[in-house]
RNA sequence: GCGCUCGUAGCUCAGCUGGAUAGAGUGUUUGGCUACGAACCAAAAGGUCAGGGGUUCGAAUCCCUUCGAGCGCACCA
């Protein structure tokens, strides 16, 4: 159990009776001089219990009586500030060291079934450092959910159905002639970026020239499968790995997007304009009425699109959650309206919206334009910067912040990146544990230093930030605390000698360095990064 | 024009259900290797939290408003 939920049973069984269902907060000052950690309890209850705060607080820490608990003080206004005991620090090492990979896992989410879709990139091209934003997240929120506790399907929706398929189809088509040297001409609504050039050279090794009549259909399956395999090889590269691949065409062949039709119209939300289908999104939470049939008889996006949630919400989840990139915040209502309108309850849905990555070369902006071809692939971040250094970039930063991306810079700079930092903390604590082998403590005898005890209260934290980063979706304070707690092993390890003639002390102080190591690779496991031993 | 997101140190960013004196990294200045790995540590300087109003014991955080930025506003996906 984490550290906030102890404390915060500990401190309900103090209050009065009357108001022990309140909803209590458990904080960690910014000062030290406030306590290890805090609560504003008095004052949310002085209306109630028509009291000064002061006397709540001591009211509350008359009660107060448990072995993880020090001493509690009270300070004005109000607050309860509550430091650890020694005793209950020095015993977590234990716990860490027996529970190794598992340390800082919990059940907060059990029994709940949540669905993260990410990525989901058309199959149209090569992922860009745009999808690898989206990637990151999602696959980090899903590493630390799942260690939360929660059931996690982690989805790919692949848009393989529409127009923009055959686009694509026609100009592989038109790369092959290219290729067999004929004359060739890529529409303009079609993709004129040189990334489609190996799938034709690869079309070319495999049949020779002997595909020149097929249909555009042929080059649409066989690109499509290409290109497909290249966006998973790329992902699985960047150590971001899907359990279930939805392809948008099998909504098609299972017949469901035509039951999700008829039930659409059942709702008596459609009507018809211009000759169009139109829904009635307005009555809900959007602010323009949607076409689901276009007045030429194809369905519009969208209908797919609901189809697919719906699908997935019949699935059984307790939560869906998009990563969504900012130029797709207008679906959001429209979703939304629409799955309340087929019966579905819409608030189980959790649309994440990321912003922009702008992309900068030597200070100057690039145009993301996939048309032109003008981008940064995800494979040239991975091959000139790094796994571990671009994965730490993106995750440690919040979603909503519009980022600049200099990939010159970044090259630059990866050998003084934030991962170094981490990794240098992580190979001095390995070598100081290879060089001396103790065996294991299972009582400890000495005082440790104060630097000593700011580090077991980081260590013991571990499982309130896993919590708190899963239930609000906010990945990037996992790669915070792994950087603060890589700085303040840095810190001790230069103030004190770890190992000295005192044997005894010694093997505790070890015994320490090896629950920052287990708590440091779990950190870096949460957002997918591995830390070397030796650099 | 309307909508969504955002604006925090020179630069890149934390600060998350409103908490105590707004924090890191980087850059600048200064000090520290005869000690387990100096890719490190210690310290200084650097702020009108975009501006203005409001809500309350208490606001970077919530509300209103002005300014600025990004992104949307298709019978494209």
């Amino acid at each position: 159990m984490s550290i906030k939920t102890k404390l915060e049973s500990i401190i309900r069984m103090s209050l009065p009776e009357v108001i022990s269902d309140e909803k209590i907060v458990i904080d960690i000052p910014k000062d030290k001089k406030n306590g290890d950690y805090s609560s504003n309890i008095a004052f949310l209850l002085a209306g109630k219990l028509k009291k000064s705060p002061m006397e709540i607080a001591n009211d509350i820490k008359e009660k107060i009586n448990d072995e993880m608990i020090e001493k509690v003080e009270i300070a004005n206004p109000g607050f309860i500030n509550i430091y650890l005991s020694k005793k209950f620090l020095t015993d977590s090492i234990i716990t860490i060291i027996n529970e190794g990979k598992n340390y800082g896992k919990n059940s907060y989410g059990k029994g709940k079934r949540v669905n993260i879709e990410y990525v989901s990139a058309n199959p149209t091209g090569t992922l860009h450092i745009g999808h690898g934003r989206g990637a990151v997240y999602g696959d980090n929120l899903s590493r630390i959910m799942s260690f939360a506790g929660y059931d996690v399907t982690r989805e790919y929706y692949i848009n393989d159905a529409g127009n923009q398929m055959y686009n694509l189809g026609i100009s592989i088509k038109e790369r092959y002639k290219e290729r067999c040297g004929k004359d060739f001409a890529i529409p303009d609504n079609g993709y004129h970026g040189n990334e489609l050039i190996p799938i034709a050279d690869s079309l070319y090794k495999m049949y020779g020239d002997s595909k020149l009549d097929e249909d555009v259909e042929f080059f649409k399956k066989e690109g499509l499968d290409i290109l497909l395999d290249g966006i998973k090889k790329d992902l699985d590269k960047f150590r971001v790995n899907f359990d279930v691949f939805t392809s948008e065409q099998s909504l098609y062949d299972r017949g469901l997007i035509d039951t999700t039709l008829t039930k659409l119209q059942r709702s008596g939300k459609c009507y018809i304009n211009d000759g169009a289908l139109w829904l009635r999104t307005t009555d809900l939470y959007d602010e323009k009425d949607r076409v689901l049939i276009k007045s030429d008889g194809n369905y519009t996006y969208l209908l797919p699109d609901i189809a697919y949630h719906g699908d997935k919400l019949e699935r059984k989840y307790d939560l869906l959650i998009d990563v969504f990139g900012s130029d797709h915040h207008g679906y959001i209502n429209r979703l939304k309206s629409s799955l309340d309108i087929l019966g579905f309850d819409s608030s189980k849905l959790d649309i994440r919206i990321l912003q922009m990555v702008r992309l900068l070369r030597n200070g100057e902006e690039i145009k993301l334009s996939k048309r032109t071809g003008k981008t940064i692939t995800l494979n040239e971040l991975i091959s000139e910067v790094g796994v571990n250094a671009s994965r730490y970039f993106f995750a440690s930063k919040s979603l909503d912040t519009q980022m600049d991306f200099d990939l010159d810079l970044a090259v630059k700079n990866s050998n003084e990146n934030p991962v170094y930092y981490i990794e240098y903390a992580n190979a001095r604590i390995s070598s100081i544990i290879r060089k001396n082998q103790y065996e294991m403590v299972d009582k400890f005898s000495t005082t440790f230093s104060e630097h000593a005890y700011i580090i077991m209260k980081k260590l013991v934290e571990f499982e309130d930030i896993i919590v708190g980063a899963a239930t609000k979706g906010l990945p990037h304070l996992i790669a915070n605390y792994l950087y603060e707690l890589a700085s303040l092993f840095h810190s001790y390890y230069s103030a004190e000698k770890i190992v000295t003639d005192d044997d005894v002390s010694t093997k505790e102080r070890i015994a320490l360095l090896k629950a920052i190591k287990i708590v440091m690779n779990n950190a870096s496991d949460m957002i997918g990064i591995i830390l070397r031993e030796e650099m």
